[in-house]
DNA sequence: TATTGTTATACTCTATAACTATA
DNA sequence: TATAGTTATAGAGTATAACAATA
């Protein structure tokens, strides 16, 4: 017939799981655009971001966090502490430990990713009406929620450079 | 105030697209578990659905629609080659290009690979009602329409092994 | 000369594990 | 002896580009 390719299985486009990957991937590469527009990448911003939420904590702490060894996080922090965004600090009663904190240089590019943030927020969802979109969000943090994920950490920022 | 920690600002769970990032990733890691107990990567898994799709292509345009240079298509095509799942035939036309088509032993696999696709949906939404499932379905198609991506393919085949 | 498929090489990224200092 | 941080190294994965066959 020659209706076959108008018939296509549903399959096809996916399901809600592979909308989810194939759109998930699509919202971490724009949203890695941009925040290169800051020189950062998605996992430096994910760090400045978590900083703000919990600053004093330790180095090993904060790879834990973010899902990456200890040895991967050093070099990783490193280059923020150059540009001035990060501070190391001796914790005074247990001198092994690091625990980092924003600068106040580090607080003031946070405070722009978040417009790159509400931007790229705009952005994804300009499809949906503000309505849709909050329909969209609820169901999406149900989801989140009986996944058990980690509000407001994923793990893809091990592998999103 | 000691009510700090109760008036979270939203922004720490995230917005609609920092929860496609996170549920994205989390989608597509477990269904690489999933698919591997097939002993598939979801890259191979992709490309056997895009071969009952369109069989007959040119490891070319495979790589193309893929987003992996050719370079690399070669020993991953390798792989399911000498599992006998693909086969390559030269073209009569042109004995240059490779068409790629599945084997029978390729069509029982795949047969195989929609029970886990489905079984996949279903645990990731297991958290909504059958109808909030279809409103998430439609709320996502819209927007992986505007942002044009395409249906079926997606990117992150690239990356994720 | 251009294109398909393939191979080789060089480079990036990563994790494991060794090392230093503090406890 | 154990732990935080750091550094070194070896391995995996990747893309670029050189190559062979065919057009």
């Amino acid at each position: 017939m020659s209706t076959e390719r108008e018939n296509e299985h549903p399959a096809s486009r996916g399901g809600a799981a592979f909308l989810l990957a194939q759109l998930g991937a699509h919202a971490a590469q724009r949203f890695a655009d941009r925040v290169a527009e800051l020189d950062l990448t998605p996992a430096q911003a994910g760090l400045l971001r978590l900083l703000a939420q919990a600053p004093g904590h330790s180095q090993r702490e904060l790879a834990d966090m973010l899902g990456m060894p200890p040895s991967r996080f050093v070099p990783f922090a490193d280059g923020l502490q150059e540009r001035g965004l990060i501070e190391r600090r001796r914790k005074p009663g247990d001198r092994r430990v690091h625990a980092l904190r924003l600068t106040d240089e580090g607080m003031e590019l946070l405070a722009r990713l978040r417009t790159v943030a509400r931007a790229h927020e705009e952005d994804v969802c300009q499809a949906l009406s503000p309505d849709e979109h909050q329909q969209l969000i609820g169901l999406l943090r149900r989801i989140a929620d009986q996944q058990q994920l980690t509000p407001g950490v994923h793990v893809g920022y091990r592998r999103l450079r």
